[in-house]
DNA sequence: GCGGATACCTAGACATGCTTTCTATAAACG
DNA sequence: CGTTTATAGAAAGCATGTCTAGGTATCCGC
């Protein structure tokens, strides 16, 4: 990932992006980074060498199933959709980001102790 | 890292609680892992596997200086502390992070708009 | 004074996961 | 036509954390 934020912070947390964004509704590839990109206000840009093998490896994990299909424009996409288990995994990874970035806060606050 | 949070989202994190953790004051590398996990209120967890390579890492790069000493208790330690780089480093990590947390938070967010 | 727990450090092999870079195709727009 | 925008893939590489294993010294309880 790059863009606005540092790309090894991002390490492990793309994915939760992705399944987040295909909570909603399945996407291709494409219209996730934006969905990202737009969300996030920009802080956050997908570059798509990222994306991909991403992707892939949620697909290859059974957490998302894909299914190519024609775009309005007439373009062939490849459309994501969270499974049952990517769903379920959604909410172990918003629970595990929840703790860290509290455990992060604690550890930057620490100048009072 | 190991322990409560899932290890992957550390990713790139640890540097950063390692530099917060040296600015207050200079540690050996133990005290380090111990500090990080009183203040996380042991949420996080750094394994020594991780923490001493982390430790070389940052030196090499020269973010901290290390010197020798010897305990309290009588034994050699390598006590760390934030070089000049280190601590502007340590800045702009927490910067990073910052805007990195927004973003995820507007994403997590993001069911309504 | 022995055994085990605790304090403290190092090194190397490994896995993962993201980045970079390149490739490729199609539609739309000027 | 050429360029931009959509859309997807793959190969090679690098950074970083994990795991494992090893090594020494102090302290404490028995």
């Amino acid at each position: 990932m790059a863009g606005a934020a540092r790309s090894d912070l991002l390490q492990g947390t793309l994915d939760l992006l992705i399944l987040k964004t295909l909570e909603r509704a399945p996407l291709h590839g494409y219209a996730i980074a934006q969905q990202i990109n737009r969300t996030s206000r920009a802080l956050i840009q997908v570059p798509q060498g990222s994306l991909y093998p991403a992707l892939h490896r949620l697909e290859n994990k059974g957490l998302l199933a894909a299914e190519w299909i024609e775009t309005e424009a007439g373009r062939d996409a490849k459309v994501y959709r969270l499974t049952k288990r990517g769903r379920a995994r959604l909410d172990a990874e918003i629970a595990d980001w929840e703790r860290l970035s509290q455990a992060i806060g604690l550890i930057l606050q620490a100048s009072l102790a």
